[in-house]
RNA sequence: CGGGGCAUGGUGAAAUGGUUCUCACGCGUGCUUUGGGAGCAUGAGUUCCAGGUUCGAUUCCUGGUGCCCCGACCA
C-alpha cells in the first residue's frame, strides 16, 4: 500500500511518516515499520537478500546461545561443513534433489575476465562439475559421514552446524523468507530406527521448550502431511505458532530421514552381530525466521516488544538533566544504578547521550523493545527515588494511550526500584507468554461444518481451526485453493485442546476421522 | 518466468520541454534546551543507465536495469 494521502508535504504528515502503521490497518506494513523502528534489518541491494543490523543480530545471538546450550545438554557438538555441494553429491537422494531443484543457486565458473571492457565469467574457467550453494546440508554432510562411520561404536553421531544457506525464493520477506538466511541444522546418525525416532522427537521438544520458555511464543507440536514433508524425509515434525494476524508460522522442523540419506551417500556400519546396515538419520533446524516470529507475536504499535530473556538490553537507564552540574550528578547516579543491576545479572545500558531530549530516547528504546527503563532525574536524587517504566502494561480496552503511559510508570524508593527489576523482568516474560496464549485461544475454533469453516477464514478473519480430516492430497489442495488454508500439522494428541479431541467425520468428505488436524492460513 | 505499475538528495514526497529543480524529515555547525519525539540560525546533499527526438530533456520516445504489486514459486 502506498499511503500517498498520508504523506502530504506538510510538517505534521512528514513527522507522522516515521510513525508505525497500526497493526489493524495493514499488518504487512506494520511488520516492516516495526523492523525499521527497531533497527533490526533491511533489504540489501543484492536481490532477495537481507542485511541484519546490529540490534537484530544481537537478538539472534541471544537465540543462538539459548539453543546451543540446549543442544549441548542433549549431547550434540558443533562442526562446520562446506558451502558448496558438488552437483553429483546433491543428486544422490532423488526426492531431496528434485524438491530443492527449483531454488538452487549454482556456481559454474571460478574466474572472471575482461572481455570487450566488461568483466564477465571467463568461459575458459567453467567448472567441470557445477557446485550447488547449499539450500540445506544433508548431502554434503552425509558424504563426509561415510568416512566417519564404520562401526556401531561410531554411533550415535550427534552434530550441529551454525551456517547460512541459500534458497532462491521468488518472493521474499524480511526474516520470514529471504534468499540467504542464517540457521542451525542438526544432522544425526543412529544405529537403530528407534533411536533416530527418539532423537527426532527429542529435538522437537527442545524447539518447543525454546519457543515457549525463551521466546514466550506458544506452539503446537505435530507432524506434517505428506505434501508438506521435507524433501527426502520419512517424517517431518514441526512446531507451529500463531501470529497476531491469525496466520500460522512454521517455527522449527525436525525430520526423521530413515535410511534415505545413508543409502544415497552409501553410509553403512557394522552392527554388534557383524552385519552391515545402513545408518538411520535425523535432521532438524531453526532459522532467523524466529526473529520474524518474535516480532509478529509480541510487538505493538509503538514498535518491538522483546521477551526479557531475548532482550540484548533488558533495562536502559536514562539520566535527565538541565545543566552540567545536574548532568554530572544524574549520569553518575545512572552509572551506579547500572552497576548494581549488572551485579544482579541484568543486561543494562546507560543512555547518557547529550543533545537528545529524554522523550526522544524513550521513543527510541521503546521502538527497540527494551523491557524496562529507569529514569534518573534531579528530583530522584533529592528524594532517593527512581522512576521505573515498563515497555507494556496489560491492555485495558478503551484506555487512552496517555493514561496507559502514566499507569506503566512508577516512582519507587531507590532500593525498592532496584530490587524490583529482576522480578519484574520475570513477570513480563510470563505475561508475554500468557498474552500470546490468550490471543491464540481467542482466534481458535473447533469447526465441523464447511460453511462455518469458510465463514471463519472469510469474514471472521481466520486463525486456527481444529477440524476432522480424512481427505487425500488432491482434496488438501482443494482446501488450499478454496480457503487459502492448509493443514499446518497433524498434532500430537496431547496438543489438541480437550474440546477438540475424539473421533468424528471429515469436514470436507464426511469420511470417518480419528482425530482433528490444525488448519490455518500460513506464511 | 507471465500481467500491471513505479524510478527525483540518506528517507518520503512535489514540480517543469527553457536561467540556479521544490518541500518535509534526517544529517553537519552554532546558540539555546532536556521528567514523553525541543526551538532558532546556518550549511552540505538529488532527476537510475544508454541511445534517440529537440536550439534545449529531469520531463517526450526506444532499449536496458532496478524496485513494487498480482500470478507462478515457496513443504
Amino acid at each position: 500500500m502506498k499511503a500517498t494521502d498520508m504523506n502530504k508535504p506538510d510538517n505534521r504528515a512528514a513527522a507522522e511518516s516515521s510513525a508505525i502503521t497500526p497493526r489493524a490497518r495493514d499488518y504487512s506494513q506494520w511488520y516492516l515499520d516495526v523492523i525499521k523502528a527497531a533497527g533490526l534489518a533491511e533489504h540489501s541491494a543484492v536481490r532477495g537478500c537481507m542485511v541484519v543490523r546490529p540490534h537484530g543480530y544481537a537478538i539472534w545471538e541471544k537465540m543462538q546461545r539459548e539453543l546451543d546450550d540446549r543442544f549441548k545438554a542433549t549431547g550434540h557438538e558443533n562442526a562446520y561443513f562446506p558451502l558448496f555441494i558438488p552437483l553429483s553429491f546433491f543428486s544422490r537422494e532423488e526426492k531431496h534433489a528434485s524438491g530443492f531443484a527449483k531454488e538452487c543457486a549454482v556456481v559454474t565458473h571460478h574466474r572472471l575476465k575482461a572481455i570487450d571492457g566488461e568483466i564477465v565469467p571467463d568461459p575458459e574457467s567453467k567448472l567441470e562439475e557445477p557446485l550447488v550453494v547449499r539450500p540445506t546440508s544433508e548431502m554434503i554432510i552425509w558424504s563426509q559421514y561415510k568416512n566417519w562411520i564404520q562401526s556401531y561404536r561410531d554411533l550415535p553421531l550427534l552434530i550441529n552446524q551454525w551456517a547460512n544457506v541459500v534458497r532462491w525464493e521468488m518472493r521474499t520477506r524480511l526474516f520470514l523468507r529471504t534468499a540467504e538466511f542464517l540457521w542451525q541444522e542438526g544432522h544425526t546418525a543412529h544405529a537403530t530406527e528407534k533411536e533416530a525416532l527418539e532423537e527426532t522427537w527429542r529435538m522437537l521438544d527442545v524447539y518447543a521448550d525454546f519457543a515457549e520458555n525463551v521466546m514466550a511464543v506458544p506452539v503446537i507440536k505435530g507432524r506434517k502431511t505428506e505434501g508438506e514433508r521435507f524433501a527426502g524425509a520419512v517424517e517431518t515434525l514441526s512446531i507451529e505458532g500463531m501470529m497476531q494476524d491469525g496466520k500460522a508460522l512454521q517455527m522449527g522442523t525436525s525430520h526423521y530421514l530413515g535410511q534415505n540419506f545413508s543409502k544415497g551417500a552409501d553410509v553403512k556400519f557394522q552392527n554388534k552381530d557383524g552385519e552391515l546396515e545402513f545408518v538411520y538419520a535425523t535432521s532438524w533446524g531453526v532459522s532467523t525466521r524466529l526473529v520474524g516470529a518474535l516480532i509478529m507475536t509480541h510487538s505493538d504499535d509503538s514498535g518491538l516488544v522483546l521477551p526479557p530473556r531475548l532482550a540484548p538490553v533488558q533495562t536502559v537507564v536514562v539520566p535527565i538533566f538541565k545543566n552540567d552540574a545536574e548532568r554530572a550528578r544524574t549520569v553518575d547516579e545512572a552509572r551506579k544504578v547500572a552497576a548494581e543491576l549488572k551485579a544482579l545479572g541484568v543486561a543494562v545500558r546507560v543512555d547518557d547521550r547529550d543533545g537528545i531530549m529524554p522523550g526522544a530516547k524513550y521513543y527510541e528504546w521503546e521502538g527497540k523493545g527494551v523491557p524496562l527503563r529507569i529514569e534518573v532525574g534531579p528530583k530522584d536524587l533529592e528524594k532517593g527515588s527512581l522512576c521505573v517504566a515498563r515497555r507494556f502494561v496489560t491492555e485495558i480496552a478503551g484506555e487512552a494511550p496517555e493514561a496507559q503511559r502514566r499507569r506503566r510508570k512508577a516512582f519507587l524508593p531507590r532500593a525498592e526500584a532496584i530490587a524490583s527489576i529482576v522480578p519484574t523482568l520475570e513477570a513480563m516474560q510470563k505475561e508475554l507468554f500468557a498474552r500470546a496464549g490468550a490471543a491464540r485461544a481467542s482466534r481458535t475454533r473447533v469447526l465441523d461444518k464447511i460453511e462455518d469453516y469458510g465463514k471463519f477464514f472469510g469474514e471472521e478473519g481466520g486463525g486456527f481451526a481444529w477440524v476432522h480430516w480424512a481427505g487425500d492430497s488432491a482434496q488438501e489442495e482443494e482446501m488450499a485453493k478454496r480457503f487459502e488454508t492448509s493443514i499446518r500439522c497433524v498434532p500430537f494428541e496431547d496438543q489438541i485442546p480437550p474440546e477438540a479431541r475424539g473421533e468424528g467425520s471429515c469436514i470436507l468428505t464426511g469420511k470417518p476421522s480419528k482425530q482433528r488436524v490444525l488448519m490455518a492460513k500460513s506464511y
